[in-house]
DNA sequence: TCGAATTTGTGCGTATGTATC
DNA sequence: GGATACATACGCACAAATTCG
């Protein structure tokens, strides 16, 4: 290997990789088989396996086992529109978690209550160890589960009110702003931070993903006068969907 | 191998995973050589070897050619405050994309006119093969590279002008909404798309990273008057950052 | 139903280059 | 320079899954 050249296995790789973006190899199509990739390329077995390994690194293919590598479909993610967001018609900004075009959005809920972690505590302003209201939701678009998220809420803002349990009473499910409305609270600001890893093996299959997929994980806190009254982590996968703002500019 | 059981570079990586997590191996902390690997485990130089790659993929640790295999630092992801985003103190939305607490960020950048493609005219509003200005960003946070950028700007917005090259004349560098105020544009409005997949190998190469860790990927558009005056691509090492929103509920 | 061919996935041994100590 | 350690590369072997006649 001379000075300044890249690897071997690279070489085949971006040719590869080109042909797919390109279209030459579109979804669903077969790679060359190793061996053909060995001899189309002058390169030793080795080469030609770390090249369709640093493809399904990349989430660009797929090896079955026995049959091949195949080029992954790559399909157009949706629009998560979130707060702030606002699209051409007047609708409301939201509980739009599901919807890009008025998808119709499904979901279910567990509540619990537990002491707040001292993640949670830091998040929402408190102690670790005050009373929180945990709920975990499955969201689902047409069926196919597309979101997970687990919010808490501190008991002191919520405790003995009819909107305790969010999934409970007139109000169920109506969204964090309308429910904290309901007991005379604002909900002014909400701080949301975006962040992506690879998704947990117990995530991946919620959301019915395949190991090794990315999640995307949206950290989102509602304050209220400058207290937090409800922070969530909502993990999504990364291939599905992406998470739009629109902003102003002051 | 028999049935059932994971392959012997799972089952080492798998040793080695624990004593990280554990902090039996802190960050900084070598691992052992592919030969004490190799001797230890009693497998072979191959095995050793894929063990050390799979936590290499999985960002854990880092290998030093030469020197050894050290336990990578996990920082807490750094906050990038992105537009719509008010600190406390009154500074500035803009340009903030370095920043969480005043890191110095420096750049570099390539500009060059070229045809719009299919995707970025329809994301500028305008005509596939109108020429536009396409200028390429690696930004860099106390020199390691965090975020590679790609803009694209219509020329009949800016040709002819003194800000037609973003790093050029008296307001290099100096951000989207100044320099097209400049020219008596006035940025009103930003979409941005947030969506993170694998890191391709290039962009890895450039960002320090290691094939298969995951980006973030920002797609971003202002818009003046309802008309889009720039869009950009920037892309993020997940591992090191996220992206902050700070909204305001009407 | 059976079996052969193909292909991926895993594993072994070895060699060479190159960076670090 | 020498020793160590990682990175790349070659060739081979075998198991498991798949495909196909």
């Amino acid at each position: 290997m001379a000075f300044g050249e890249q690897p071997a296995y690279l070489r085949v790789a971006s040719d590869l990789r080109e042909k797919i973006v390109n279209g030459a190899l579109p979804p669903h199509a077969r790679l060359p088989s190793q061996a053909r990739i060995r001899e189309e390329y002058g390169v030793s077995d080795t080469v030609a396996l770390e090249a369709r390994k640093v493809l399904m690194a990349e989430g660009l293919v797929e090896g079955r086992s026995g049959s091949g590598t195949y080029v992954r479909e790559r399909p157009v993610p949706r629009r998560i529109a979130r707060s702030g967001y606002r699209p051409p018609s007047g609708s409301s900004p939201f509980r739009q978690e599901q919807t890009e075009a008025g998808a119709r959005g499904t979901w279910e809920s567990r509540s619990e209550q537990e002491e707040a972690s001292a993640e949670i505590a830091e998040r929402l302003g408190i102690e670790p160890g005050e009373r929180v209201m945990r709920t975990r939701y499955v969201f689902r678009d047409g069926g196919e589960p597309m979101m997970l998220s687990t919010s808490w809420e501190p008991l002191t803002v919520t405790g003995r009110t009819p909107v305790m349990l969010p999934e409970e009473g007139p109000l169920g499910g109506c969204g964090v702003v309308e429910r904290m409305a309901a007991i005379d609270i604002v909900v002014d600001n909400v701080l949301e931070e975006v962040g992506a890893r690879p998704g947990l093996a117990e995530e991946l299959m919620a959301l019915g993903g395949v190991p090794g997929h990315v999640v995307m994980v949206l950290e989102r806190t509602y304050f209220a006068s400058g207290r937090a009254v409800e922070t969530a982590d909502v993990v999504i996968p990364a291939d599905r969907y992406r998470i739009a703002y629109h902003l102003s500019v002051r």
